[in-house]
DNA sequence: TGAAAAAATTGTAATCAGTACAAAATACGG
DNA sequence: CCGTATTTTGTACTGATTACAATTTTTTCA
């Protein structure tokens, strides 16, 4: 996981902005909060809350599922994060609140971030209507491949 | 729930809607196949399959809460439906297959039909591309207030 | 500084939608 | 009408999420 790029004052600077992001948001800044920020801010796949739990109890051994749980739904109660229902069976959760699509790669499993269609970042930021329905929230997402994993079917292909 | 204009012709037409449907679809038609399909058909709020059996078991006490999961599992499976992962608890069930998007009130809890937005129709029925990704599946829905509701809003105000 | 109060964290037990499974019921071809 | 294939049904299970109560940490303020 650990790059040459990643050195001791990159990681303070995450820290930083993620300990900023939360008193941004108005919520109390506790260690565990701050690291669970952290891994959203440096891990742009949306991880669900298990998979969170599960990346940072090795370096926090006493780092409970439930913590990851409350914080999950007390960032997502202060629009620190918003919570996707993509998947079937789990929430997954996405520190970038500005409004933006998604593309679930059925090859990885990976969730990707794509512009908005038919609709500007800027018109999805407040209430508007769609015919006299009013909406106050989009949310769009597209299953299909991701580039990257068309990249390596087609390598793949290449080779043979 | 019954109205005057539902007359038996009508409610033979709906049930003979539903068993074609069912055939077209390649399923084998049953009983509870077909009555499954008929509510879907003649109840456009996206019910989950708690809402089925729900609504299904005072007529039929037979019908068990597994019948109702196992044949929306296959209908999806056959085409015959599309399943909405709008709610973060349940799962919906959305008899119209044609690409559509929904608005999520939040109000009446209610998930109604809307155009899609950005893409046509004809566009979200094939595989597309948006950058250099593969789409293969369309999901738009939005959070609101639905018209129904406005209305509703609207008349309690002036009659204070 | 140092207790008392408030807030956060933790582990365990519970909940609840959905699924696996095997027995009973039904449909269907010959 | 019989035997086989398909469906349905009820019960038991799974796995993500939540409730809760005890413990720990942080904050307050005398």
């Amino acid at each position: 996981m650990n790059t040459l790029a990643s050195t001791p004052t990159d990681t303070l600077a995450i820290e930083r902005a993620a300990t900023e992001k939360l008193r941004r948001c108005g919520i109390n800044v506790t260690r565990q909060r701050v690291c669970i920020m952290q891994y959203l801010m440096t891990h742009h796949v949306h991880p669900n809350a298990d998979d969170i739990y599960s990346a940072l109890a090795p370096q926090h051994p006493s780092l409970s599922r439930t913590t990851v749980y409350n914080t999950v739904r007390m960032l997502a109660a202060h629009g620190a994060v918003t919570l996707l229902s993509i998947d079937d069976h789990n929430i997954n959760i996405d520190e970038n609140t500005l409004p933006h699509a998604h593309l679930h790669c059925t090859r990885c499993g990976h969730i990707v971030d794509i512009p908005l269609q038919g609709i500007s970042t800027l018109q999805a930021s407040h209430a508007f209507t769609i015919g006299k329905h009013l909406v106050q929230e989009v949310h769009q997402y597209y299953k299909g491949v991701c580039q990257q994993c068309l990249e390596e079917m087609q390598d793949a292909q290449t080779l043979q």
